[in-house]
DNA sequence: CGTATACTTGACAAAAATCAATTCGGGTGG
DNA sequence: CCACCCGAATTGATTTTTGTCAAGTATACG
């Protein structure tokens, strides 16, 4: 095991959970996390397991599966560095309703569920800051039944791809990155679609130079030509 | 104009928003909301528009839906009493993302947003039950997704009916009644296809007698059927 | 009693899932 | 360093589900 990871008050400033805080508050926080690396593929915590711990991340990616009464996989997001996740049954003492396993080498901030809720009821900022996240989080997945249930397959994936640029673009010599590995399945899982319908659609894509895969990531090469597609199917 | 509907601590009791508080803090509540009847088929909010207050019903039934950029319009939850709506954006200082009409007659309660923030950061326990309010919400959301993703439409459809028993059935002489008047057109948009396929759907359950539609109420004679169906395909 | 709205139903088309091989590419171990 | 192997990706053929188009019927409401 690593050395213990320092925490700063500053490592928090960038996380929505902790915005409009005085910075000894945030302090505090930091004071209270517990950190530590996750190397890739490491399982953060199990569905259905009762949630000790509410989670964030400070660097890496962590992906969120589900898995249905009748067995059914289900990818539900990725997260990032500066977002929180597994934070919501800890407030209503609850169980983990999803999977969290580190897609690349991660470090991730922990608290103590009594210490975050002390935090919160002394702070009520921090508590309304998580309504604005979790109330994002519903307005995308409401977002995402209606492209499900009205929009081709073409155009999902082309709304996924901009919202995963939006999450995790970085800007290389020839295009925006996507910061995350990701597998043809896990685009297709994201986009409710199969990864052969995924695998065409970006094989065109691909063809047609608006966007290269390299080493498992993805490159848009073109952002504006995938955002049309996204508002006008069948170009 | 109807005289104004007094609004007392009780009616506050059953919502799961003013839930764990002390009784003069629900009764600090109940004199800052203002109370008013709704007639079906009326608009409370628009999409878009600047969240002017935060919602709560007391009684009836409200329709939420969302039109998309490109003009689909997808039915995002109905509201029954005690839930509240349109509540998100207020702290957050945004937009409605979306309308609420009145299904039925109903009586609503809402409050000024400065009033309501400012009740929940002198009570953060406000704060709290809002998280795990729209954190329910988001899951549903995303069983919804998974579902959407996976299952065959008329899976979907016998889920969809059973979460609105679940959520508004009552029991009549033969069988199980959803309160609500219900299109097929609504049916369809909740689970995601059109009101063709629900119609065949829909028809062919009536002609095996597992449901009947009386006067656009469904009226379900065999749950656990509808259950079967919903927990294992080509039934 | 007529008009509008919702519902049903049939025929057809098309999107996308499924089935089935191959190929690619990166990592491991000889 | 090379050969091999495994998971991932590509791609073709086929089938299924479901959406679209179209027409006609029932029901509600003024």
């Amino acid at each position: 095991m690593a050395a213990p990871i320092p925490v700063d008050a500053k490592a928090l400033a960038d996380m929505a959970l902790f915005a409009s805080l005085p910075v000894p508050v945030r302090a505090a926080a930091a004071a209270m996390a517990g950190a530590r690396t996750v190397a890739r593929g490491v399982r953060i915590f199990d569905q259905g397991e009762r949630a000790g711990r509410a989670h964030a991340l400070l660097s890496g990616c962590v992906r969120i599966t589900q898995s249905g009464s009748d067995g059914e996989e289900g990818l539900v997001r990725f997260i990032g560095p500066g977002e929180i996740f597994g934070c919501v049954p800890v407030l209503t003492d609850g169980l983990y309703p999803a999977d969290a396993t580190a897609m690349v080498d991660a470090v991730e901030l922990s608290w103590d569920p009594a210490d975050l809720l002390a935090l919160m009821q002394r702070h009520s900022q921090i508590a309304i800051n998580m309504v604005a996240i979790v109330g994002k989080r519903l307005g995308e997945a409401q977002e995402r039944l209606r492209e499900l249930a009205t929009q081709r397959a073409d155009r999902r994936v082309a709304r996924t791809l901009l919202r995963l640029l939006d999450q995790a673009g970085r800007r290389t010599g020839d295009g925006v990155q996507i910061e995350f590995p990701l597998r043809r399945k896990d685009i297709a899982d994201i986009a409710g679609t199969t990864l052969h319908t995924v695998s065409r659609i970006i094989a065109d894509w691909e063809r047609r130079g608006l966007l290269v895969t390299r080493h498992r990531h993805l490159v848009i090469r073109s952002p504006d030509r995938i955002r049309a597609i996204a508002d006008a199917p069948g170009n």
